[in-house]
DNA sequence: ACTTAATGCAATATATATCTTACAATATCG
DNA sequence: CGATATTGTAAGATATATATTGCATTAAGT
């Protein structure tokens, strides 16, 4: 399960709701730095915060993160 | 974000394709304990695991996981 | 060019996801 | 009932997600 690469439109995904990393870590209670990581694949986040990233850019979750390769 | 519930189907999904905790723990690189607590709701996984529980179940990240009373 | 906002990045600390081992409880099947 | 498979659960250890602080870099606007 490590090797096991995951992409994810984050960035993406807060740029097109006008968000800030630091406005987008406000609302989903975690620090600026994290989503920073997360977006640049450094992080496997927690599917706790995975879903409130989905809530709080309007996306679902598939839309947010998959496998590399799968899509 | 600490005091969100989440709901997921992980024991459903696993059960429809007839696998056992263990068989689907192998299948996914974890332990059979990890299967059991994450069925229980008691542990808040990481995205990569559950990508890999979802492909291993034919099911999709929005339909093993959700915010608990949003849907 | 200067100022400020936004992001990148690094070191250290803390919380927690996961592992290991072990045993108890429950289901399944002869 | 007895045997085996499956699941529940718990204590302690390890790995890693996340926090904290600080500073460097880049982008945007004046």
């Amino acid at each position: 399960m490590d090797e096991l690469e995951i992409d994810n439109r984050v960035k993406l995904a807060r740029v097109e709701k006008g968000l800030t990393q630091e406005e987008l870590a406000d609302l989903v209670g975690v620090t600026r730095q994290t989503i920073g990581l997360i977006e640049a694949g450094k992080y496997n986040p927690t599917i706790k915060l995975c879903l409130m990233l989905a809530r709080a850019t309007g996306k679902d979750l598939d839309g947010l993160f998959w496998i590399r390769g799968e899509r």
